[in-house]
DNA sequence: ATGATGACGTGCG
DNA sequence: GCGCACGCCATCA
C-alpha cells in the first residue's frame, strides 16, 4: 500500500472490524460513525474496491434496506449470503435480513 | 482540475 | 412495496 489512503477510508475499515459476528451494519451507519454520515456511497466505493483486502468482514455491510446490495444472482451475492449465515446471520432466498434483530448496534458512548 | 462511476440513502409518485 | 430521480462522498481515467 503506496498510496496513503484517506483518514475515512481508515474509519470505514475500523468501523467495519469493529462489527461483531452475528452481526450486520449499513452502510449509513458506517459512513456516519466514520464522520460523514452522507458517505455512505463512499463507504461502499471502498467497500468493493477494498474487498480484495483480508481480515476485513465486508460480507457484514449490508444495504440500509437490509438486504444484500450485490444483485441477486451475481457471485458476490452469494458468497456474501453464505458467509452471513454461516456466521448465525438469517438471510431470505432474495437475501432479505432482519436488521431489527441482526443489524449491528454500535457502543458509541458519547455526551 | 474535470467528468464519470459505484456493494448507497432518502424522498416522491 | 417498487421504481425513478437527486444528492453525497471518495477514487479512477
Amino acid at each position: 500500500m503506496k498510496k496513503t489512503p484517506s483518514e475515512f477510508s481508515l474509519s470505514v475499515f475500523r468501523q467495519i472490524k469493529r462489527v461483531r459476528r452475528g452481526k450486520v451494519a449499513t452502510y449509513g451507519q458506517i459512513a456516519r460513525l466514520a464522520g460523514n454520515h452522507r458517505g455512505a456511497r463512499a463507504v461502499a466505493w471502498l467497500l468493493h474496491s477494498s474487498s480484495r483486502v483480508r481480515g476485513l468482514p465486508w460480507q457484514r455491510i449490508v444495504s440500509a434496506q437490509g438486504k444484500i446490495s450485490f444483485p441477486w444472482g451475481t457471485d458476490g451475492f452469494t458468497r456474501q449470503r453464505r458467509r452471513l449465515m454461516s456466521e448465525g446471520v438469517e438471510v431470505g432466498e432474495r437475501g432479505e435480513i432482519n436488521l431489527a434483530a441482526y443489524l449491528w448496534k454500535p457502543s458509541r458512548k458519547k455526551t
